[in-house]
DNA sequence: TCCTATGATTTTGC
DNA sequence: GCAAAATCATAGGA
């Protein structure tokens, strides 16, 4: 008791905490900082779109639900250790009538009560923190809430396709320029590509209509280019050019979806010469692939 | 409320 | 590691 001193060295734990609580604004004055900065987070890291202000005042809420209540508790807990430490000090006043207390041993006591409370503190701030991580972590990982891409978007990534509907696999450059165009991330680019493939052969029928929307766009944009000077365009996964070459349906009527997809590219057994069914002779299908009419 | 469309994730094969 | 296929989960319209 003696060698205890008052002036220990702050716990570690109870600065990173701190630190915590006031980066996430949970602390100290109030300020939208935490929320925003869990909101640039998410969308600079793609998992969010950048019209997420309605999550975004759902977090906000959240966090000032947990703000509130921990400065509630915060208030109690102090109160409490007020009151607590002012009893304390009666009772040693009561025995100082039969007994000698100094002021030291009053002193004493009185740290020994804050150093509880503060222990009580830093459980609660432990707990405020945790509250904040589950928040953060389910706002963040909103992985299956999904947002439709804009129409824009959906229309470049449509242009794209189906111009390039022999070899629908845009080149990882090309994968970046549509993310820019359409204000979205890399990965997304992916899946849709990935997503309208398989969709698309699936039910070639069905997608006809839309082939042939884009089919004329396509074409009449590359009328309209006609007039500059023609810049070669590339077929194939490495180019990207929305408004070149359709290697498209132009004058294919649409009879019957698998004749058409067959006619664009598509392989007798409904693949596309990926990766691993490249459309050089070399490939184990080129047999068929000769055959399309 | 149901159904379809669609973006995301998981599983599987190469 | 990439793509296909299957599946999940949600948006949005009827």
């Amino acid at each position: 008791m003696r060698n205890a001193q008052e002036d220990e060295p702050q716990d570690p734990q109870l600065v990173r905490l701190d630190n915590m609580l006031l980066a996430e604004g949970v602390a100290g004055p109030e300020k939208g900082g935490g929320a925003a900065a869990a909101v640039s987070a998410a969308t600079s890291s793609g998992g969010m779109s950048p019209d997420s202000s309605l999550e975004h005042s759902d977090y906000k809420s959240k966090l000032s639900q947990i703000r509130s209540i921990y400065h509630t508790e915060l208030e109690k807990y102090e109160q409490a250790c007020t009151e607590f430490t002012t009893h304390v000090m009666n009772l040693l006043r009561e025995q100082s009538r039969t007994r000698p207390v100094t002021p030291r041993e009053i002193e004493r006591m009185v740290a020994i009560i804050h150093r509880k409370f503060s222990s009580i503190q830093t459980q609660l701030k432990q707990s405020t923190c945790e509250a904040v991580m589950i928040l953060r972590s389910r706002f963040l990982d909103a992985r299956r809430k999904r947002r439709n891409f804009s129409k824009q978007a959906t229309e470049v990534l449509n242009e794209y396709f189906y111009s390039h509907l022999s070899n629908p696999y845009p080149s990882e450059e090309a994968k970046e320029e549509l993310a820019k165009q359409c204000g979205i991330t890399v990965s997304q680019v992916s899946n849709w590509f990935g997503n309208k493939r398989i969709r698309y052969k699936k039910n070639i029928g069905k997608f006809q209509e839309e082939a042939n929307l884009y089919a004329m766009k396509t074409a009449l944009g590359a009328r309209q280019g006609d007039d500059s000077p023609h810049t070669p365009n590339s077929t194939g996964s490495g180019s990207f050019s929305l408004s070149g070459s359709a290697d498209l349906f132009l004058g294919v009527p649409p009879v019957n979806g698998e004749q058409s997809a067959y006619q664009m590219g598509m392989q007798a057994n409904g693949n596309w010469h990926s990766r691993s069914s490249p459309p050089s002779g070399a490939s184990p299908h080129s047999d068929h692939s000769d055959n399309s009419d």
